[in-house]
DNA sequence: GCAAAAAGTGTACATATGTTCACTGAAGTG
DNA sequence: CACTTCAGTGAACATATGTACACTTTTTGC
């Protein structure tokens, strides 16, 4: 299984197999409970069965590896936002599809996502900024598709940033939610069914955002 | 400063200082950037300028030290929600006030509510099983709390249930935002701003939320 | 098919780790 | 004051770790 299949190079003169099980060995690990910085390069070279030296040949050392985790994992993750996009709508019955598309998309490619869950706050500074970056990309990104939504609204740029930022904070709540279920089995519905809920009333109060008075902060203080 | 006082013992005939500057020298060294795993058991004893065979007299091993971080930790968690609910009230003039007085108490204790939000889902499951418990409580504590402010409408068990999970996220995202903003020294200002609007977003979403008809999911499957 | 480059091996070494055991010394109790 | 209790010591251990080096094997380009 972790063991390496025959060796070559593809096309492009790059070889592929023993750097990619290099990259699954530690996903592998972490799957089995423990967090990046916690899992020796030895352990690593160990579970795709080469030699602890051979690893040089591949990565520098295992941060390297490490941020090569967060680029082909973000990777993944942008691959389940443009699926979700592609019918791009604030509808409450698009909501539900698009929370039912997301978690059968996290379920399968589980370890990647418990690698950016763990490590975004983990113990490796090079890591955790790298996934902070992604993530805030991915913020801004998601703010310009909003901009069109609420075009009409005159929202300004800071609003919509600020909204993004809770709609992916509720996304990666689902997630969080679905790596701890995990083990436990609990059943999905009922998490689906509230992750629904909350993008929705999110949604709700964006509706009522523009027109409450309430964005400009200053106007509270008497 | 890691040193250890002169030990003495309470009136309680229990030692403090040893156990307590052990529990200290794990937040201190996972504040220089390793997660709990990734630390061992000399360094923690090295930190705190005893033999490591010493840390026995303490903790059976370090995942008792690490459940107990937990457990002092929520302690000053709790402390700082009974403040903040003190005065409480969905207001927004409140709220602001709620937020300011939430960043400086997680300034003030930073340690702690770093070492909740990195092993939460980090790579030890007897701490990150205990951690999500003691969220869990904390979400249900709210629930009841927000209970007394919808009673009007008649909220459903799992709906509030889903709002104070909502909300507690959202305090989460500012203490995490506040985290990684830390080592950077990005102003406060502008997180407290968001992180404020993001909380009113939601309750303007609750207030819609009762007639707004959504809350009923079946009723969006035609 | 041959030479060069790349991938993997085996050994070695200094250092770090968890845990044990017999011990020392200080604190607290009668 | 004698005695027990218990925090802390020091040495020892088997094992694990990162990395260096010289080496063999495999793959590739011509």
């Amino acid at each position: 299984m972790s063991r390496p299949q025959k060796r070559h190079r593809s096309h492009d003169n790059k070889l592929v197999d023993t750097r990619q099980a290099l990259l699954n060995a530690v996903l592998e690990l972490m799957d089995r409970d423990k967090s990046f910085d916690a899992i020796s390069l030895r352990k690593v070279t160990g579970e795709v069965g080469i030699n602890p030296s051979a690893f040089y040949r591949h990565f520098p050392d295992m941060d390297s590896l490490g941020l090569e985790l967060v680029g082909s994992s973000f990777k993944t993750l942008r691959q389940l936002l443009k699926a979700v996009r592609a019918t791009p709508s604030l509808d409450n019955i698009i909501v539900r599809r698009s929370v039912e598309t997301f978690v059968t998309y996290v379920r399968d490619n589980r370890r990647q996502f418990q690698f950016i869950t763990r490590e975004r706050f983990g113990g490796v500074a090079v890591i955790r900024d790298e996934i902070d970056h992604e993530h805030k990309l991915l913020i801004s990104e998601l703010a310009i598709d909003l901009a069109r939504y609420f075009a009409v609204d005159k929202w300004t740029n800071e609003d919509l940033q600020m909204l993004a930022s809770l709609m992916i904070g509720s996304m990666t709540h689902i997630v969080e939610q679905l790596l701890l279920a995990r083990r436990r089995g609990e059943g999905d519905a009922e998490l689906i069914e509230t992750g629904e809920k909350q993008l929705r009333l999110i949604v709700l109060g964006a509706m009522q955002w523009r027109n409450s008075g309430l964005q400009d902060t200053d106007k509270l203080i008497p």
